[in-house]
DNA sequence: GCATTAACCACAG
DNA sequence: CTGTGGTTAATGC
């Protein structure tokens, strides 16, 4: 495969953008560009990483073996780093990241990302940036789904699919109901209930995969009270 | 006690 | 994988 043009790129990270031409040069002969389709594996937990991965479109689930099933950490839609608490952290991934729609990443070597880190503070601050933003969110979800209540964890994932991964009301659902449960740690039975309670209630309309919020203040308001 | 919540199991599409 | 019904354990009036 031929050599990336990185300084040419439109989907630069905000990191990226902190890069000199030289830098991006370097950036662009370690810097391989891969497609996944809908459900590929973008890279397994256990396995040794040697890749940063920056997402350049699409939306992926970040998500880890819990001792019963699979835990759902976080969705991620592009642009975005995949996994650099993982690749940097440690040698191994902790997690996996899984395509949930057509998508596109990068893999940049470790080693040469590793440099700007060191090389170019501006660069550096950004990922700390990143990261820092990233963990203040982990924490509030964390929060937030450990003390409510199932119909109050339902309304938060519905509401944060709706406001911050499709900013709309309609939209086509990313995740299984299985793969709800172990976003919101609950099981798939209890989910399946709460959807059609849900749609009864005229909240949502389901048909399908299809999602239609209808009653988004009630709906805030379950995600609010728990 | 009694009601509520939600997990677990089993079985059927 | 999803939906439903029955059962059960924990928790709160």
């Amino acid at each position: 495969m031929p050599n990336q043009n990185c300084i040419h790129c439109g989907s630069k990270s905000d990191a990226e953008k902190h890069l000199t031409q030289g830098e991006l040069t370097t950036l662009g002969t370690s810097c391989a560009r891969v497609n996944f389709k809908k459900g590929e594996l973008i890279f397994r937990e256990g396995n040794v990483a040697t890749n940063i991965v920056y997402l350049t479109s699409g939306l992926v689930k970040i998500h880890m073996k819990g001792p019963v099933s699979d835990k759902i950490l976080r969705l991620t839609k592009a642009p975005a780093y995949l996994g650099l608490p993982t690749t940097i952290g440690d040698k191994v991934n902790q997690y996996s990241a899984t395509a949930l729609s057509n998508s596109t990443a990068c893999f940049i070597s470790l080693d040469i990302f590793r440099d700007f880190i060191v090389q170019n503070s501006g660069f550096a601050y950004e990922i700390i940036l990143d990261l820092c933003r990233n963990e203040l969110t982990d924490y509030q979800r964390y929060t937030n789904l450990s003390q409510k209540q199932l119909p109050g964890r339902l309304a938060e994932i519905l509401m944060c699919l709706s406001e911050k991964i499709f900013e709309s009301n309609r939209f086509e659902l990313p995740l299984s109901i299985t793969e709800l449960a172990d976003f919101i740690s609950s099981s798939r039975e209890s989910v399946s209930r709460q959807l059609s309670e849900f749609a009864k209630s005229k909240i949502i309309k389901l048909s399908g995969r299809e999602l239609e919020i209808v009653n988004t203040e009630l709906l805030q308001m379950i995600c609010m009270k728990g």
